[in-house]
RNA sequence: GACCCCAUCGUCUAGUGGCCUAGGACUCCAGGUUUUCAUCCUGGCAACACGGGUUCGAGUCCCGUUGGGGUCGCCA
C-alpha cells in the first residue's frame, strides 16, 4: 500500500506554525515512505477563503519546500459529494433529520453515534479509547444544506484516498466521530497520529502575541526556509542521535511517526536564530548577499548606487556575523552611507583619549602613501608604526576603526579597510579629524 | 463540571529496567585565541514534579496526588 498524507488548511489569510509543523510531518513521513503528500483547501467559509488567502498558504508551502502531489483539492468543489454521502448515512440509518437544539432553524442531518465504546492506535499517542456515552451525536449538514467540517473532512480523505491523518492533537477528540463516520460509511479508516502543540512559555497555545506566529513574519524577518523547517521539525521529533543541523534530505532519511514526542514543546527564538546561523554558514557567498539585500530592500535600507561587487565584498568581510539576513542592514549601515553616525560611547572611548587624535594625524599620513591598500600592506604599516613608536597595536586600531566605521565593533579592521578602498577611508579620516578637532 | 492527554536541566531533547554519580544542543558564566565584536577552543552552572507500589534493581512499569493542556457548537 503506498502512503498518501495531506494538508488540509482552512486559508485565513496566516500560516500559523503549529499548522506548517503539521504540514511538515506529513510530508516528511510521506517523502520518507516513498508515498505521496497531497493538498486540499478547506474553502468553505467563503467570506475568509479569498484568492489572497489561499495564495498565502501556497506561498509558504513552497518557501519551506513542501512541495505537494497532483493538484489540491478545494473542498468547495466536493459539496455535492459531502451531500450525497449525507443522504447515504440516512437511508442506512447512521444519521437522522432533527431540529437539533430546538433552535426554530430548521432540521439538520444529524450523525448517529454508534453506542459502543470507540478505540483506536494513534501512531504517536498510543491507545486511545473513549466511552460510548462520551461522545454525543452531532450535526453533519446544517439546516441550510450546507455540509459541516466533520462531514468534509472524512468524506474528502476517503475521496483522497487518504492514508494517513497527522493533525493537531486538537484533533484527538474528532478522531472518535471520524471512525464512527469511516465504520457507518464502510470504509476502513486511515491511521490517524496526533501532534502535540506548540506553546507559549505559559504552556498556552502559541499565538500571534507571544511573538511571530505565522509563517510569513519569519521570512519577512530574514530567516532562512531551511532553519525554520530545522527547527520546527526538531519540536517533539527527533532523530535519536545528537543531531539537530540537518538538512531536509537528512531528516527525510531519519524521520518516524515512532519518534515523535508526545508532549506539547515551546519554541525557543534564541535557539532558532542559532539555527539560522548554521544553516546560513552552508549557504555561499552569493545567496547571502541575495538575501541580505533582499532584506535591506525590504527595511529600506538598500540604495540603487551601491555597487554589486562592493556589496558582495561587504558579506564576505561580515562573514559568520551575520545570523539573520536583516543582521547585515542593521550592523554595517557604514559600508555604504557616507553619512554613518557615530556612537557616542565609542568615540569618547577610542577617539577622545589623549593621544588617539595624533595618532590617527599619522595613520592618515602612513596610508596615504600605501600601496597597494590591501589588508596585508595596512596591517604591516601599522605593525611598523608600533615598533617604531612603541605603542601597543590596540592604540593604533582602534581609532581608525571609529573614524572609519563610527563604532567599536566590526569586522576585522584590515580586512575592512581593504574592502572600503584606500580613497573612502582617507576621506572618512579626513572627516573624523574635521569633526572631532583634530584638523 | 465531564471526558481525554501530558510531565527529564530555563528552553529543545537523548533515555524503551541495570551501560545514568542522567548524555547532547541553545542560553548563561569563567578562561583561552583575536586590534574590537563575532567566530572558534576549553571548562562550568543546571533536570528525572511528588507519594506509594512492582522488582535483586526504576528516569524507564503500575496506582495515586499535584500541576499543565485539549475537547465538550447548526466553528474549523
Amino acid at each position: 500500500m503506498t502512503i498518501r498524507t495531506r494538508f488540509a488548511p482552512s486559508p485565513t489569510g496566516n500560516v500559523h506554525i503549529g499548522n506548517i509543523r503539521a504540514a511538515i510531518y506529513n510530508w516528511l513521513f510521506s517523502r520518507h515512505m516513498g508515498g505521496a503528500f497531497l493538498l486540499r483547501i478547506e474553502d468553505t467559509d467563503r467570506a475568509r477563503s479569498t484568492p489572497e488567502a489561499v495564495q498565502t498558504v501556497l506561498d509558504a508551502l513552497a518557501w519551506l519546500g513542501l512541495d505537494h502531489d497532483g493538484e489540491p483539492l478545494y473542498q468547495r468543489t466536493q459539496r455535492q459529494r459531502h451531500l450525497e454521502v449525507a443522504e447515504e448515512l440516512l437511508a442506512k440509518g447512521a444519521a437522522y433529520k432533527e431540529d437539533k437544539g430546538g433552535t426554530g432553524k430548521g432540521e439538520c442531518i444529524v450523525f448517529k453515534m454508534p453506542g459502543r465504546d470507540i478505540a483506536f492506535q494513534d501512531a504517536v499517542k498510543g491507545e486511545m479509547a473513549k466511552k460510548a456515552e462520551d461522545v454525543k451525536d452531532f450535526v453533519l449538514v446544517r439546516s441550510d444544506g450546507s455540509p459541516v467540517f466533520h462531514l468534509g473532512n472524512v468524506v474528502d480523505d476517503i475521496t483522497m484516498g487518504i492514508t494517513h491523518v497527522i493533525r493537531g492533537d486538537d484533533h484527538v477528540e474528532n478522531t472518535f466521530k471520524h471512525l464512527a463516520m469511516y465504520e457507518a460509511i464502510g470504509v476502513p479508516p486511515p491511521v490517524f497520529a496526533h501532534l502535540p502543540m506548540i506553546v507559549n512559555a505559559q504552556g498556552k497555545p502559541y499565538s500571534k502575541r507571544d511573538g511571530a506566529a505565522y509563517v510569513g513574519e519569519f521570512q519577512k524577518q530574514g530567516f532562512l526556509p531551511e532553519a525554520l523547517f530545522n527547527s520546527l521539525a526538531l519540536l517533539g521529533w527527533s532523530p535519536g542521535e545528537d543531531r539537530e543541523v540537518m538538512t531536509r534530505d537528512e531528516m527525510v532519511a531519519s524521520f518516524s511517526l515512532e519518534r515523535v514526542r508526545s508532549a506539547p514543546s515551546q519554541l525557543d527564538m534564541t535557539k532558532l536564530l542559532w539555527m539560522n546561523g548554521e544553516h546560513l554558514k552552508r549557504r555561499g557567498h552569493e545567496e547571502i548577499a541575495a538575501g541580505c539585500r533582499a532584506a535591506m530592500e525590504r527595511n529600506g535600507q538598500w540604495r540603487e548606487d551601491i555597487d554589486p561587487a562592493y556589496f558582495q565584498a561587504v558579506v564576505a568581510c561580515m562573514g559568520e556575523r551575520v545570523n539573520l539576513f536583516g543582521d547585515l542592514g542593521q550592523q554595517a549601515g557604514f559600508f555604504f552611507d557616507e553619512a554613518f553616525p557615530y556612537d557616542e560611547k565609542s568615540v569618547r572611548k577610542r577617539l577622545l583619549k589623549e593621544g588617539a587624535l595624533d595618532i590617527l594625524h599619522e595613520e592618515l599620513a602612513v596610508f596615504e602613501g600605501l600601496e597597494p591598500f590591501t589588508a596585508a600592506a595596512t596591517e604591516a604599516a601599522l605593525r611598523t608604526v608600533a615598533e617604531q613608536t612603541g605603542r601597543g597595536m590596540g592604540a593604533l586600531v582602534h581609532p581608525v576603526r571609529v573614524a572609519v566605521s563610527g563604532t567599536a565593533v566590526g569586522p576585522g579592521l584590515f580586512e575592512m579597510l581593504a574592502v572600503m578602498g584606500k580613497e573612502r577611508v582617507l576621506r572618512r579620516i579626513r572627516r573624523t579629524l574635521e569633526i572631532y578637532g583634530g584638523g
